[in-house]
DNA sequence: TTTTAGCACTCTGACATATTGAGTGCTAAC
DNA sequence: GTTAGCACTCAATATGTCAGAGTGCTAAAA
């Protein structure tokens, strides 16, 4: 799709980009000559680089500053660098025996968890913001279990779990007079004769027998069993964008925490980037988001065959270690897609 | 304890914090002679002004500077000032119906999520960084209901609900050959005749009973029934720091940040505070956090008779809208408790 | 005795101006 | 095709000036 470039071009460019992503300051040719070893002379470099303006892969400040890197020109960085994970990152290996005692089957299983407490280290360990991300209520999700237990005297707590390890929980006061032992008794009638099956066919099945029941019953049957998980977003050092350089002016800081606040946005991009699956790389003004412009992001969706359980991400400015990160988040798809279809039951579309 | 100021002294303080608040600038004589109409001459209130100063009331940047609130200062004017609700903040209205709707007892408990979004509210109306924090596992918990569920082939989610609402659930991985039978009997058995029973006991007699057992029954059962609950701690517009003239420096508004992130500390604060009860506020330096040295902290503890069950609070600059802010948390205070002790089973320690 | 007017003084912040240096673009030589 | 050299540009820094806000002090007024 995008054009070749030739072989002193490419060194030029990734020398480039890199010396950007070290200094977070334009470089001129003289660095790239020197820094980086190119055997071409200060003035050859500033000829390619002048080319490289011309086709859109660097820009210039003004007039006697160094270059930078547009977002075309880390896109085709990140498109023809290929990383690898030893080199990249010194503390791989305590990655990855994190990941070894943490995704051991035997210890206690929420998916929220383990991926907060992963992408914690995560975090630490690149010095970029971390996202986790958990969905909310999926029709695909089957009942597995769902209890009713009294409290105190007028309450009753519903709790629901799905196939993929969710559990609902919700407290409803019973109205005056109500019967507790039959609403209980149908929820029992109901966890024998809906396991497995998929939530929306048992929201179904619940409003046609609704259908025959007072406005009183049916109100506290909604309660209790339509109950909606909200989307659950974690985030992990977001303090580090105070700290970069290109986050200095207060409004592009309060920007990119916005965003990070209000957190619809950022989860309609992870929805849209389930299809892609594997790694995606949204550098700069790619994601749709105004406030994120700045920002490039690094995510992977979480994936039980082709039940969306989850997404992890990384956030950085777009002068990032694309050299760590794309590494780091290659592993932890491969592993964390691995355990959780070894450890989750499987879905499997029989009983739809 | 602290001296008490006259009459002049006072409106001349009063006026300086005032002015300080709302314009976030060194204020000189003539503006407090202006804009608060006080009877006083420009030249009359330096000296006043300066008798404040020695006394550590105010301060001065420099030497043409305006003055500025001492922490001294703010705490003598929050201390002699009568903040009302009504005047305070016109939205007092909205916020007071809104509580209407969501602490309707007919409508889920959940304390998290309640307080979480009347907080949220809280943060918008103030414009400050609102808290919400429900303490980890407290042993003052009696058991409401243990129940054990079987999830896929080898897997068992133990749910245990407590009489402060609160939700405990783990799934645990069954060893090779383990007999699930016999161990959610055992857990049929403890719902049954632990009800009403403080955890710490429950664990107590747990251990007796598991000298008995095997090691890997013993684990298993160690997995199942002995959750502890982490802290839950959520922050709302934390990002409006990012706008406050006073956090324009990076590094302030960065350790601001990692204090919000690292939750820690602001949970022992919580802490501390509970035995305090009512509405705490924390003046800059007076909260033992480096990072908050620039901030206040207004809080409230939530209580069911003896037992903390959370907390919520408000952050912002030192100079904050104290007559905004204070009524709004009086309020709530008084709202959100009596909600607690009408809604939540009450705790008596008969039992204990 | 308390309050106020007047005045000299101080310091910041805004603005204008010079200086430096990094880096470019172009041309001519290698 | 590559490189050295040179004139040029522009941001960043430093320097200098000036207006304005505000103080502290003293002496007069209440």
């Amino acid at each position: 799709m995008s054009e070749t470039l030739d072989e002193r071009s490419w060194s030029v460019l990734s020398a480039t980009v890199n010396g950007y992503i070290r200094m977070a300051v334009p470089v001129g040719s003289r660095v790239v000559n020197r820094l980086f070893g190119l055997s071409y002379s200060p003035a050859t470099i500033r000829n390619v680089m002048a080319d490289l303006e011309e086709e859109g892969y660097l820009t210039h400040p003004h007039t006697s500053a160094g270059r930078i890197p547009t977002a075309k020109g880390f896109r085709y960085f990140v498109d023809n660098s290929s990383f690898s994970m030893q080199e990249a990152l010194p503390e791989s290996a305590s990655l990855s025996s994190f990941l070894d005692v943490i995704l051991d089957e035997s210890s206690p299983l929420d998916l929220l968890e383990v991926l907060s407490s992963v992408m914690n280290l995560v975090a630490r360990m690149t010095n970029y913001t971390a996202i986790v991300l958990e969905p909310g209520t999926r029709n695909e999700e089957r009942l597995l279990s769902f209890e009713l237990i009294p409290v105190g005297e007028r309450h009753l707590l519903a709790i629901l779990v799905t196939d993929a390890g969710a559990v609902y929980k919700r407290t409803v006061l019973l109205p005056e007079g109500f019967r507790t032992k039959e609403i209980v008794f149908l929820g029992d009638a109901l966890n024998a004769s809906s396991r497995n099956v998929h939530l929306s066919k048992i929201r179904e099945k619940l409003f046609d027998e609704m259908e025959l029941l007072g406005e009183a019953y049916r109100e506290t049957l909604q309660q209790l069993f339509f109950h909606n998980r909200m989307p659950e977003m974690k985030l992990f050092r977001t303090s580090r964008f105070a700290e970069m350089p290109e986050f200095s002016d207060a409004s592009v800081l309060h920007a990119v925490m916005e965003v990070f606040e209000e957190k619809i946005a950022l989860l309609e991009i992870f929805e849209d980037l389930v299809r892609q699956g594997g790694v995606s790389v949204q550098i700069g003004s790619e994601n749709p988001i105004p406030g994120l412009k700045p920002c490039t992001l690094v995510s992977v969706p979480l994936l039980n065959g082709s039940v969306w359980l989850g997404s992890v991400g990384l956030v950085g400015p777009v002068r990032m270690q694309y050299d760590q990160v794309i590494p780091v988040m290659q592993y932890l798809s491969v592993r964390l897609n691995h355990w959780i279809q070894k450890t989750l039951p499987s879905q499997s579309p029989s009983t739809t």
